[in-house]
DNA sequence: CAATGCGATGCATTTTATGCAGCAGTAGGG
DNA sequence: CCCTACTGCTGCATAAAATGCATCGCATTG
């Protein structure tokens, strides 16, 4: 929107850091820029921005402000979306923060159903931890966020909740792979491929083996949830996974298994936006055909 | 602020039906208006208007505009509050939607003891009825509502509710001005001086009157409050009022009693805002004191 | 059928925003 | 201790945008 340039100009100011940086970030000259934000500061009737020798820094009066902007700015997408709505055409941009469990099949398969009804719809996919995802949220980065076993959960409220087993996933060569259910002692007699602490299936299987009186000791470590599982796949380790993260088609080299809920309960699998605001049409949509999704499978 | 003055333009053509009208109220050429609603329609992606013979009408995407701008405005107004407030003045405006009973005596005590406090805090003071006034917060022209018997609670945040008895208003010479407590039937016996149907009162003597096989025939019926305090300390009649609206300190000529509770309970006094908006700081400050002197009276 | 009120538009003018160049001030490095 | 690099700020000429005026076409109204 044109006609509220000016806030982008702030919001460039305070991502920037300065303002001649601000400027060629936002096509125009310095001065410009400049004489904008203090045309602003004059007729908002105080400084918002704190002048250092290094440049400019928000002070409380903008960042207050810049809430506001985010705000309003987030509210007026969702008037476009609804307008965009009842005139029959359905527009609009879906922002996602989702945990890295989501990549490889969910996600993907579920936007692709979104759009083949809506083409007018486009997405943006942010992988976040968990911690990372609600921040997202509270910063008005994102409009839904699907995320494994969330930390805070200020500001996040939840629309769908389901609950995931944590999977163990080997080669089918390997000796457990016959069994139907695994003990959590089980596992710990072979190697293990785990994702790194920030990650919520690490948490769990920690918890778990401390309970047992066990430690583990993973022989990798990694942030990346394909490497558990090829690693897995391919050698005689043991890995781990939520059910959403495995292909519902069942691979050649692969299988998943999952651990008893006396070791392990699991975890939480939640969908949700930032409290107290109300999504665009599209979002909304969209959130409730992958509630609908994770409810049934 | 000007730099959304377009916004202003939008609800000036919306009240006054036509951009030559509005035209004339913005202090503008009705040529200049026209294209800045049409340049904003071209950048917004939708027509807000229907233009008729006679006019311009919002279209269902202009009622959602505009309730997108009011709520902006309205939060942007408590982001100004906030940043006074931080800045150690207490400034802001404070707008209430209030029922005709606390006019004499309540408000005007309770904004001159805050104004003692606050002096650059201003008021305005608008009496509604209840369902005015509900209407009042959805329109995002007050920011608080102070009614007796509210009707349908829609929007309608409590922050207070105080109970009111029904209180009978008569003059010292009355027969009944000695007891310490009325029955509805007492009452009937005498001439009755009642408010209008739209008053919460009214509502409440109604019920009862019914519910004991009676029906109220007032010899003077008003929309003044006023009116009905006096004309019942005037000559031989019966007014009625909720205590709120009487003063604290005994009038010479006036004296109130209570209705027994057994014929009529009473009402809630309830002071409120509009659901899901944050107050600012001057108003919720202001509510507060209110409630305060609401449970302590 | 004329009168009235409406939104839209072409064109000249005024107002506003921008770009350019240069100022003063501060932090950091040799 | 000075020098460089970076900052925000400002005077002035210019470019861009908004506005006012006059007018058109259209629909309703009396």
């Amino acid at each position: 929107m044109r006609h509220n340039r000016i806030y982008d100009m702030i919001e460039a100011v305070h991502r920037a850091g300065s303002i001649r940086k601000a400027a060629e970030e936002t096509n125009i000259t310095s001065s410009a820029l400049n004489r904008r934000i203090q045309a602003f500061e004059e007729e908002f009737g105080a400084e918002i921005f704190e002048r250092l020798p290094r440049g400019m820094r928000l002070n409380p009066a903008g960042e207050l402000l810049l809430h506001h902007i985010r705000m309003q700015r987030q509210d007026l997408a969702r008037v476009h979306s609804q307008v965009a709505d009842l005139s029959g055409v359905r527009r609009g941009h879906v922002k996602i923060a989702c945990s890295q469990a989501l990549l490889p099949y969910f996600l993907p398969r579920q936007i692709s159903i979104y759009r083949a009804e809506f083409p007018g719809v486009t997405f943006s996919v942010n992988v976040r931890d968990r911690i990372q995802a609600e921040r997202d949220l509270s910063n008005f980065e994102s409009d839904l966020a699907l995320v494994f076993e969330p930390a805070h959960m200020v500001d996040f409220k939840i629309l769908h909740a389901v609950h995931q087993p944590i999977m163990a996933v080997m080669s089918r060569a390997h000796p457990l792979a016959g069994k139907t259910e695994l003990r959590l002692r089980e596992c710990l007699e072979y190697d293990l491929v785990l994702p790194g602490p920030q990650y919520g299936v690490r948490g769990l299987l920690e918890l778990a083996a401390q309970r047992a009186g066990r430690k583990l000791e993973p022989v990798v470590e990694t942030e990346s949830f394909e490497m558990v599982r090829h690693y897995a796949a391919f050698g005689q380790s043991i890995g781990f996974q939520i059910p959403v993260g495995l292909d519902q088609l069942a691979r050649p080299e692969m299988i998943s298994i999952p651990l008893s809920q006396i070791d392990v309960a699991g975890g939480e699998l939640l969908l949700g936006h930032q409290r107290g605001r109300t999504l665009p049409v599209a979002a909304l949509k969209f959130a409730s055909q992958v509630a609908k999704a994770l409810s049934t499978r």
